[in-house]
DNA sequence: AACTTCACG
DNA sequence: ACGTACGTGAAGTTC
C-alpha cells in the first residue's frame, strides 16, 4: 500500500480554531482557544488518518515573493490579534509533542511549501492528504491527492478529490488560479477583472482552458465579456501568478525526514495538563503512571537515606499513608522523581494479628530514626494526602508529626468543594493522565498494589502541589488553607483520639424501654389496621394508610405517596393509627440509629466512642462527622434527650463543657448586610427572636408572647435559608397569604437584609460563586439553569452559604485558638466535639470554672464582626444535663 | 444502589 | 400544577 503523507496548513487551522472557539484561558490568564481547537483537530486527524509521514507547514513571517510581485497582496489582512500571537509558542510545543515535523520557508507561504512537498511525494507514489481551511489549496488536487477543508468550526472536514471539485466548481483543479485571475479573491486582496465573476470565468475556462488561451481567443468572445477583458491581459496574468501555488520551492534537508513519530504521550500529557485541557487528556490513551522506570520502589536503606537527605535539603517531604487489611505503609517522596513505600511496624497486637504477623515479629523493625527526625522536625514541611490519618498512624507509634503543611485533598476541597471525591488520583487523572493502580489489584511496580498506589499518590502530590497552591493563591484562599484548614488537621485527629464517653448500661436500658414501647405500639397499630405489616417500610405504611384505611393522600414521592412526618402530622386528626405510627417511628429511629448503632461504636476497653471528623465533605465549609455521626445526637424530644444523657466525659472526675455560639448565622447576616436595625439589636444584646417578633407583628417587646417569638424565630431562619411563603405557611401552620405578609413585614423593617441577599445573588450570577468572610468559595453553576427547580435550589444555596459558611470559618478558627489556649494553660482539658456552632470539651471538675471563662473569651473574640459574638457555656456530668454557667 | 425517612445545626 | 428552606449521615426497605 502506498505510504500516506499528511500535509497540514498550520496557520490556516490555527486561525480557524481561534475564530471558531470562544475565549479560553488557563487559570493564570494565558489564552488557549486556538491551541485547544488545534489540538482537538490534530488528535482527531492523526487518529483517523494514521499517516506514515506528517508535516505542520507554517507561514514564515515576513514578505513573500508575491509581495514583490504585487505590493497590495493580502494588504487587507488585519494585524494578528495579540491573543492569538501569544498562543504560538504553545502551539509549537503542541506540534512537537504530537510528534509532527514543523516546516516553514522564508519568502514563501505555507501553500507553496505544501505544493512542493505534494509534488515531490506524488512523484514518489505517495497517497497525499492536505488539511486546510483555505480553498486555494484545492488547486493541488490530483489523482493521488485529497484535500480536507475544515468547516463548521473545528469539528468537521469536507473531503475533496478531483471529481468532487470538478462537480462543484465546473473546472479542473489546476484551473483554480485561472479562475481567481478573472474572478479575484477578496481574502488575498486579488481584485480580478471587474465585472467577471466565478460563473463567467468558469464558462471561459471550460471553453479555452487557461487565462492565456482566453486572451489568445479574445476575438471569439461575445461583446460584453470581451469589452471587460479588453486591456486587462497583463493584470490577469499577474493575478494568476499570485493565485497559483508555487511548487518549485527549494526544500532544505529538514524536509527529508517527515516520518510521523507518533504522539509523545508523556510530553503531550504534561502539556495538555499545563494548558488545563482536561477533556483532551481524557481522550489520550491511559497509561499506568508514571511510566518512568524505577520511579516507584519498596523502601530500602539506600533509597530511604536518599529521600531523607533530599527532604532535609529542601525542608520538605511528601508523605502519604496507605493501609490494607490491618497493614500500613508510608509512601515517601522528596521530589517528582521517585517515591518509595515503607511498611510500618504494627502499632498494636490487634494490627499485627490483622496483618497476619505475630506481635513481636517486627519489634526490631521500628520506624527508621532518620525519618522520625524529619517527621518530627518543625522546620520540615510535610505535604501529602490524608494527613489526619498520618497523624493517627504516627501517634500509634508515639510520634507526633510536627508540621503538617499541605494536604492535597484539602486543597482540592477548597478549590472544588462540591466534588464528592477529593483523592489526588482524580487530579492526577485529569491533569497528568495518570491512572492509579486499584488497591485490591495484584502487584504493581513490583510491590503490592495498595503500596504502589500510595507511591503514585505521593508522586502526584509532588507534581501537582505547586499548581494547587497557585490556584489557592489566585483564588484568595491560601490564608484560609494555611491558617485555618491545615492547622485543623492535627486538632481533629486529637479530638478523634480523645473520644467521648457513652454510658453503655444506661444506653442499653433506654434500648430496652424503647423496644417495649415499640412492641406495644405495633400490636395496637396492627389491631387498628386489621393486618400485620412491616412498620419500617414506608411503602407498606402507605398501603395501609392510603388504600386499606383510605386516608387522604398528601405529597407524592418518586415511588408513591409520602408517609413522612409532615404528611402524617396533618393526617393525625383523621385516624388514631396515625399518631401511633408517628410515635413508633420516633422510637424505631432512636433504637436503631442511636441505641444499636452507637453501641457498636463503643470501644469496650475504654467506654469511649471515636467519631471521624470529615474536613472535605460539605459544600459550605462545615465539618461533618461519621462512624458514628456525633453531630446529630437527639435533643428535641424527651426520649431523644434520654439518649443524649448517655454521653458523658468518659473519664472519672471529668465533666463535660459545652460552649455554643448564640445565633451565629443571624449575627453574620447582620454583619454582612450592615442593616442598622439588626446591628443595633445585637449591639444592645436584645433577644433577636423577640426583637424580630416586634418587627413582624408591629408591636412592643413586652407584648411578644411565646408563640409570637417562636413564629419570629421561624421567620428569621426562613430568611436565612431563602424559604418561600408556602413553606413558611406550612411551618407556622397559617395561610400562605399571612406568611407572605410576615416576610414582607420583615423585609420592610429590615430592608438591608433583602438588599444584601439580592446583591449576593447578583454577584454570584456574575462570578459563578459565592464567598464567606474568610474567602472560602462555593461555585453555584445552576443560577442560570433553564430548569426552574434547579435554579431555585441554586439561588437558595447561594444566599445561604455566606452565612452558613462564614459561621463554619469562625468556629474552625475558634477551635484552633482554643486548642492553643488549652495547650498553654489547661493541658488536662480535651476538646471532644464540634457541632457546627458548639464545641464540647471535657476537663477535671476542679478547673472547670476557670476553663469556662477562657473558652468563652477565646470563642467570642475569635473573629471581630460588626456585632458582638456571644457564647453560652454550660457544664455537667452528661450531655443532657449540662447547666448554664453564669459569670 | 437508590429511595425514604429522620436525627442534628 | 408542582415541589416546597440550607447543610449533613445513618438506617431500613426495595429493586
Amino acid at each position: 500500500m502506498a505510504r500516506k503523507l499528511l500535509l497540514i496548513d498550520a496557520n490556516s487551522l490555527i486561525h480557524r480554531a481561534f475564530h471558531a472557539l470562544p475565549h479560553l484561558s488557563t487559570a493564570d490568564g494565558q489564552p488557549t482557544n486556538a491551541a485547544f481547537g488545534l489540538a482537538q483537530m490534530l488528535l482527531a486527524l492523526l487518529e483517523e488518518q494514521a499517516p506514515d509521514e506528517a508535516v505542520m507547514v507554517f507561514d514564515a513571517p515576513g514578505p513573500t515573493f508575491r509581495h514583490e510581485m504585487y505590493d497590495q497582496y493580502k494588504a487587507n489582512r488585519p494585524e494578528m490579534d495579540e491573543e492569538l500571537v501569544s498562543q504560538f509558542p504553545i502551539i509549537r510545543r503542541l506540534v512537537q509533542a504530537m510528534g509532527l515535523v514543523a516546516l516553514e520557508r522564508a519568502g514563501y507561504e505555507a501553500d507553496d511549501v505544501i505544493g512542493a512537498l505534494a509534488a515531490r511525494a506524488g512523484s514518489e507514489g505517495y497517497e497525499i492528504v492536505i488539511v486546510t481551511g483555505d480553498r486555494d489549496l484545492l488547486q493541488l488536487l490530483d489523482g493521488g491527492v485529497q484535500v480536507l477543508i475544515t468547516t463548521r468550526g473545528t469539528k468537521q472536514v469536507i473531503a475533496y478529490d478531483v471529481e468532487k471539485f470538478t462537480e462543484q466548481y465546473g473546472i479542473a483543479p489546476d484551473q483554480l488560479a485561472d479562475m481567481k485571475a478573472f474572478a479575484g479573491d477578496t481574502s488575498d486582496n486579488i481584485p480580478g477583472i471587474a465585472g467577471i465573476g466565478e460563473k463567467t470565468a468558469a464558462g471561459l475556462l471550460s471553453e479555452y482552458g487557461t487565462v492565456e488561451a482566453v486572451f489568445e481567443h479574445a476575438d471569439d468572445i461575445p461583446g460584453t465579456v470581451r469589452s471587460k477583458l479588453a486591456g486587462n491581459e497583463q493584470d490577469a496574468l499577474l493575478w494568476k501568478r499570485l493565485a497559483r501555488i508555487e511548487c518549485e520551492v527549494p526544500l532544505e534537508q529538514e524536509a527529508d525526514d517527515l516520518a510521523w513519530r507518533g504522539l509523545d504521550a508523556e510530553a503531550l500529557r504534561k502539556l495538555l495538563a499545563e494548558l488545563e485541557f482536561s477533556s483532551l487528556l481524557k481522550r489520550l490513551p491511559r497509561s499506568e503512571a508514571p511510566s518512568t522506570e524505577g520511579a516507584v520502589a519498596a523502601a530500602d536503606p539506600d533509597s530511604l537515606a536518599a529521600i531523607c537527605d533530599k527532604a532535609r535539603q529542601g525542608d520538605t517531604i511528601i508523605v502519604v499513608p496507605t493501609e490494607h487489611g490491618g497493614a500500613a505503609a508510608l509512601a515517601l517522596a522528596a521530589g517528582t522523581d521517585i517515591a518509595i513505600s515503607l511498611i510500618l511496624p504494627p502499632a498494636s497486637a490487634e494490627d499485627a494479628r490483622q496483618a497476619g504477623l505475630f506481635a513481636d515479629e517486627d519489634q526490631d523493625n521500628p520506624i527508621p530514626e532518620a525519618l522520625v527526625e524529619i517527621l518530627t522536625d518543625p522546620d520540615i514541611a510535610i505535604s501529602g494526602c490524608r494527613l489526619k490519618r498520618l497523624d493517627h498512624l504516627l501517634r500509634g507509634h508515639e510520634l507526633a508529626a510536627c508540621n503538617l503543611a499541605f494536604d492535597a485533598e484539602i486543597a482540592s476541597y477548597l478549590l472544588a468543594p462540591q466534588r464528592s471525591d477529593h483523592g489526588i488520583g482524580l487530579w492526577a487523572a485529569q491533569y497528568l493522565g495518570w491512572e492509579l493502580p486499584e488497591s485490591d489489584a495484584a502487584d504493581a511496580y513490583g510491590m503490592p498494589a495498595w503500596q504502589a498506589r500510595g507511591c503514585i499518590e505521593a508522586l502526584a502530590t509532588a507534581q501537582l502541589q505547586s499548581r494547587l497552591r497557585r490556584d489557592l493563591k489566585q483564588q484568595g484562599m491560601l490564608e484560609l488553607f494555611a491558617d485555618v484548614e491545615m492547622p485543623l488537621v492535627p486538632l481533629l485527629a486529637k479530638m478523634e483520639r480523645a473520644g467521648i464517653g457513652v454510658d453503655l448500661e444506661r444506653l442499653q436500658a433506654a434500648g430496652r424501654e424503647l423496644s417495649g414501647m415499640m412492641e406495644q405500639l405495633s400490636a395496637r397499630i396492627f389491631e387498628l389496621a386489621g393486618e400485620e405489616f412491616n412498620l419500617d417500610s414506608p411503602k407498606q405504611v402507605g398501603e395501609v394508610l392510603f388504600e386499606r384505611l383510605e386516608l387522604p393522600k398528601g405529597r407524592k414521592t418518586k415511588t408513591g405517596w409520602s408517609t413522612a412526618a409532615g404528611v402524617l402530622d396533618d393526617l393525625a386528626k383523621e385516624h388514631e393509627i396515625v399518631a401511633l405510627i408517628l410515635e413508633y417511628r420516633e422510637y424505631a429511629k432512636l433504637r436503631s440509629t442511636y441505641v444499636d448503632g452507637l453501641e457498636r461504636e463503643i470501644d469496650p476497653a475504654t467506654g469511649l466512642v471515636h467519631t471521624s471528623f470529615e474536613q472535605t465533605v460539605t459544600a459550605t465549609g462545615r465539618l461533618s462527622s461519621r462512624s458514628p455521626n456525633l453531630q446529630n445526637i437527639p435533643v428535641r424530644t424527651e426520649w431523644g434527650r434520654q439518649i443524649r444523657s448517655c454521653f458523658c466525659s468518659g473519664v472519672a472526675g471529668y465533666s463535660l463543657i459545652c460552649a455554643d455560639y448564640s445565633q451565629i448565622e443571624l449575627r453574620i447576616l447582620a454583619h454582612l448586610s450592615q442593616d442598622p436595625t439588626l446591628l443595633d439589636a445585637f449591639a444592645n444584646h436584645e433577644d433577636i427572636h423577640t426583637y424580630t417578633a416586634t418587627l413582624i407583628f408591629d408591636c412592643e417587646r413586652d407584648e411578644v408572647n411565646y408563640q409570637m417569638r417562636s413564629a419570629a424565630k421561624t421567620v428569621n431562619y426562613a430568611v436565612l435559608y431563602g424559604m418561600g411563603p408556602r413553606a413558611l405557611a406550612d411551618a407556622l401552620d397559617m395561610s400562605v397569604q399571612d406568611a407572605k405578609e410576615f416576610i414582607e413585614n420583615y423585609h420592610k423593617r429590615v430592608p438591608k437584609v433583602q438588599e444584601f441577599l439580592s446583591a449576593t445573588l447578583e454577584q454570584a450570577r456574575q462570578t459563578g460563586y459565592v464567598s464567606t468572610i474568610m474567602g472560602r468559595r462555593r461555585p453555584v453553576p445552576d443560577l442560570d439553569a433553564a430548569n426552574a427547580r434547579a435554579r431555585g435550589y441554586a439561588e437558595r444555596a447561594a444566599t445561604n452559604t455566606p452565612m452558613q459558611g462564614s459561621a463554619a470559618d469562625i468556629v474552625k478558627l475558634a477551635m484552633i485558638e482554643l486548642d492553643a489556649a488549652l495547650q498553654a494553660d489547661f493541658p488536662e482539658a480535651d476538646m471532644l466535639l464540634q457541632v457546627h456552632d458548639e464545641i464540647v470539651l471535657r476537663a477535671p471538675a476542679g478547673i472547670v470554672p476557670d476553663l469556662a471563662v477562657v473558652v468563652r473569651e477565646v470563642m467570642e473574640s475569635a473573629y471581630a464582626l460588626s456585632v458582638p459574638l456571644t457564647v453560652d457555656v454550660s457544664v455537667g456530668e452528661n450531655w443532657r444535663d449540662v447547666q448554664p454557667l453564669h459569670e
